[in-house]
DNA sequence: ATGAAAGCGCTAACAG
DNA sequence: CTGTTAGCGCTTTCAT
């Protein structure tokens, strides 16, 4: 590899006056600019990124870290994340932890040790104190998607407001489908499951519907367990009429079950599903669903990590955090009457 | 940061003690070897990877080029590349290059700075100049799931046998589904979808079934240009009975459309995807579809791929290439009579 | 068995 | 405007 004091011996100048051409930081007479242009060329130098990192330290690489990239939300916030960080010359390091708090932690340990100028993470478990710490340690850090209530205040955060797509998704059954409502609910460890849980419940007790528990199932062992529970569901004396699922997969094998119980999708029951994943238009019937706006999470998660980078080497301390609440877009389809 | 400095200071011994307390490379006093490990857990020291790096000229980071990872396929394999990554004491950096070859060049180009230690590509383009190029300057590389005829036996390639894939599908279609069967095809400038098609072909005339270009649907503007060829398709004098779709998203919308025209999968028309992608088995009915393995596949490729960084180290050049075609599953469900 | 010293490639004072 | 020098944190001869 050729380096940078190869360029100055071929421009016949010294290794800072080369860095100070590349770098533009200070003026550099036109010429000896020219003649370094010149050699740079010729040998196609590229600077040694690790050293100028070792130098600097910051190495213009971040960690995103998720809970799993074949869970059908990430690859939008990813993209999100990577284009912006991308714009900005930094480089994107991708950590799936599996939802195990300790391949978390031990992929955050390791990557305290590569300089990482920062952090965007999907929590598995909403936040942990190797999560809160990184900030504590002075480490910029974005929590997206995923957070917990106690993180509010302390931590920058890019998240959907769950509370109200549930409240909105329910109003919106509730409007045009009926009364009986059921939930397809999420992990209950997971904030934001909890949050479109809780909208769920609000928007029937607005409306005058009390809340009964016995419609609402429960992720016990993954989304395929919503097909025996949806069964099951409608068998009972006063079945629903619409069920809200906090998530689309929850909504397809729900659908599924409806479908081979001979049921009419949304003549008999009205379905809602969670996150507008791209197959929830090609199924029959296509999927009304709460979207949410992955890619822009991602960027605009990135772009506020950036930011935090920036500031600590300017002030050399965290700027505040900033909480970022999006909306989530009502996508009708016909899967609801 | 602390680094080796204080740690020796702390621990009364010279730098280089505590470095080779730390890789175990040499002999070291029980005593000395102790107060070291001592220091180290005190100070909680965690070594910089960056300096090491730049010492070592191994970064112990690899690169992962792929298209997009929205792509259903991508988050699978870039799981089997970062598993198989992690457990050999690696980073994976993630490179989105949104189908765009000066995309994909320009990423090359930075991570060419960074002393990446290897490259794992799908290529937008199956390959290209900048791709081939990468192992002749000496860059362990790997082409994964994408590669071009003329890659064989000149890069490392774990890929799937896809024209045997597809020749079994077809095969499958003739023995239970009938004589007319259409094809969806795909990018026709992708490698693996001509071989898909090859695959079709050969399967038909083997079978004593003219190949007939008017059952074949190309890939004009995405998955959904199928929805109306496939209602164009089915209004013809003599409609196919089966639908071999050279992707599972195309399978979806060629069902939609189907079932948008009054027709019953599988009594009507059968209909086959291609990759098992998780929503194939939620929707109605479930489709039956040639299953890749493609998280394994994404574990070879890190495999050799670090074989390769390790046996360059060695010999100071680059091993013979090794071609790994992965079989496909035939996964029967219910979109097929 | 351990320490001193050089150097990976780069940048940034500090001189001049 | 440019060169000299030191040093980022680490590993590795080469001495001892």
């Amino acid at each position: 590899m050729t380096n940078i004091k190869d360029v100055a011996i071929l421009a016949g100048v010294s290794p800072s006056t080369v860095s100070r051409v590349l770098n533009g930081k200070s003026y550099v007479n036109q010429e000896t600019r020219q003649k370094v242009q010149d050699a740079v060329q010729q040998m196609h130098y590229r600077p040694n990124v690790l050293a100028k990192s070792l130098k600097m330290g910051r190495s213009n690489t971040i960690c995103l870290l998720v809970p799993a990239i074949q869970n059908l939300i990430f690859p939008d916030i990813t993209r999100g994340v990577e284009d912006e960080a991308r714009k900005n010359g930094f480089t994107v390091v991708l950590c799936n932890t599996d939802e195990d708090p300790l391949i978390e932690q031990a992929y955050i340990e390791k990557m305290k040790t590569r300089w990482i100028d920062g952090f965007v993470v999907a929590s598995a478990v909403g936040s942990a104190e190797h999560i809160t710490q990184l900030r504590q340690e002075g480490f910029p850090l974005v929590l997206v998607n995923r957070y917990q209530k106690s993180d509010i205040d302390k931590i920058d955060i890019v998240a959907s407001d769950n509370y109200h797509a549930a409240y909105r998704a329910v109003e919106y059954l509730i409007r045009c489908s009926g009364k009986r409502i059921a939930l397809a609910a999420g992990r209950e460890d997971l904030y934001f499951y909890r949050e479109r849980h809780r909208g769920y419940r609000q928007a029937l007790e607005d409306n005058g519907i009390p809340y009964d528990e016995s419609l609402v199932m429960y992720d016990t062992t993954g989304e395929e367990c919503f097909y025996c529970q949806t069964q099951q569901l409608m068998q009972i004396e006063n079945p629903p009429d619409a069920i809200f699922c906090t998530s689309d997969p929850k909504a397809f094998v729900v659908m599924h079950a409806l479908h081979d119980l001979g049921k009419r999708i949304p003549e008999d029951v009205s379905v809602v599903g969670f996150d507008n994943v791209a197959l929830s238009s090609m199924i029959e019937p296509p999927l009304t669903t709460m979207s949410q706006h992955l890619y822009e999470m991602g960027v605009i998660a990135a772009r506020n990590l950036i930011q935090q980078i920036y500031y600590k080497e300017k002030n050399n301390t965290l700027p505040p955090p900033v909480n970022h609440v999006m909306d989530v877009d009502l996508i009708v389809r016909r899967s609801t009457r």
